[in-house]
DNA sequence: CGTAGAATATGAGCGTGCTCATTATACAAT
DNA sequence: ATTGTATAATGAGCACGCTCATATTCTACG
């Protein structure tokens, strides 16, 4: 049965790369599954045994290329560096590794930003960790090193990733030359964000239940 | 010809009517246009020349709602009472007052919210003035009368739309007895953005380009 | 080999939002 | 009344994402 599972990967590899290629020449909604599944060399059926739909795919495309740019950050620089980097520029080094990484997709983000990264969408058990979920630890992980405690809490994560899909809704559709008002946008936001986070109240949550 | 334009407002009223009670009893995804216009009775084509998408029905709700409750807060209290509200409890009450109003729609806020609520959907010419671009010009009169200055700038009307726009879409699925959730979410979203308006760099739109 | 059974591929078909050529209607001019 | 014209209503039909009964292929076992 090893021959038929290779073929199934790379059958699915090969749905990713038509429908990557068609998402960037005609944009999600014009590029139809039927397209997608011609480009494939499979049938218009098939291709919903391997996703669910044709939403998920652009969702696995967009995923792909987020744990990529993780991993890249984590093995990066600013990590022992000679001089530290605060919260703030460490936050915004993270998410704009993430956007280099994510600049391929750029265009038809917002079909995926519109369901799949809301932030009430059920993250999906069966797979890889949502996109979400991912970004969330990692910002996390950030968060906690600089405060020095238990990590943000949820309603702190709520707004990190409200501003964040702001940040992201925006760039989709950033006209200016490299993309730098995006930039500034997210360094707002994060200013935004990380001053709310040293207000007294607001910095981290309590590592057990009072009482 | 008065006769059949006073039929058309009609006839555009009980879409409006079928379509919201069709929405709340199935939700905006299992409500058809063909069901919309069977209890409107008309064609299921004719329901189109009053409305150009499904969307568009349910923003037009929406926006009615809305219009009523930026008419009743602005004739409401806190306009010049004893004690002054402060800008975060004023911007809180205006946000409370919209909620109110929209009650009745939360359930499928979000498909509203998925398109045309965002901040890059052009706000459509013909027809009455987009719910984001009136709710924005009452946050800037807000803030404009706090600030003593002029409006928020362009930077600061897009992070308060961000926040505002996640306030609503956990609004839309928040399952606590009053939405206090939801209030809890709005008083720390308002708390962020208050203070990033109080920062130096950010408080106001210059009044004319320097130089 | 042959054949049973599991896994996979297939494409006709469904219901959807929406379009558009055609039909029906309302009103003005004669 | 009759005709002409603008306007609105109609529903068959389109393309879409997606489903599902059927056909096909692969593998294991006698």
């Amino acid at each position: 049965m090893r021959v038929t599972t290779e073929t199934k990967a790379a059958t699915r590899q090969r749905i990713l790369e038509a429908a990557q290629s068609l998402f960037n020449r005609q944009g999600f909604d014009a590029a139809t599954t039927r397209d997608i599944a011609r480009a494939a060399q499979i049938a218009a059926g098939t291709l919903f045994n391997y996703f669910p739909t044709k939403e998920s795919i652009a969702m696995c495309l967009v995923a792909e290329a987020h744990a990529q740019a993780v991993e890249h950050f984590q093995a990066g620089p600013a990590q022992d560096a000679s001089e530290p980097l605060s919260l703030e520029e460490e936050l915004f080094a993270h998410v704009a590794a993430g956007l280099r990484k994510l600049k391929p997709y750029r265009k038809y983000l917002t079909a995926v930003l519109d369901t799949s990264l809301s932030p009430l969408h059920s993250d999906q058990a069966d797979g890889e960790p949502s996109l979400r979920v991912a970004h969330l630890e990692a910002v996390s992980q950030i968060v906690a090193r600089h405060k020095r405690d238990a990590g943000p809490s949820t309603v702190a994560l709520h707004l990190y990733w409200t501003l964040y899909t702001g940040v992201l809704v925006f760039w989709s559709k950033d006209a200016s030359p490299r993309q730098e008002e995006t930039l500034a946008l997210l360094d707002q936001s994060l200013a935004m964000f990380v001053g709310w986070l040293s207000a007294p109240t607001n910095s981290t949550e309590p590592p057990e239940r009072r009482g």
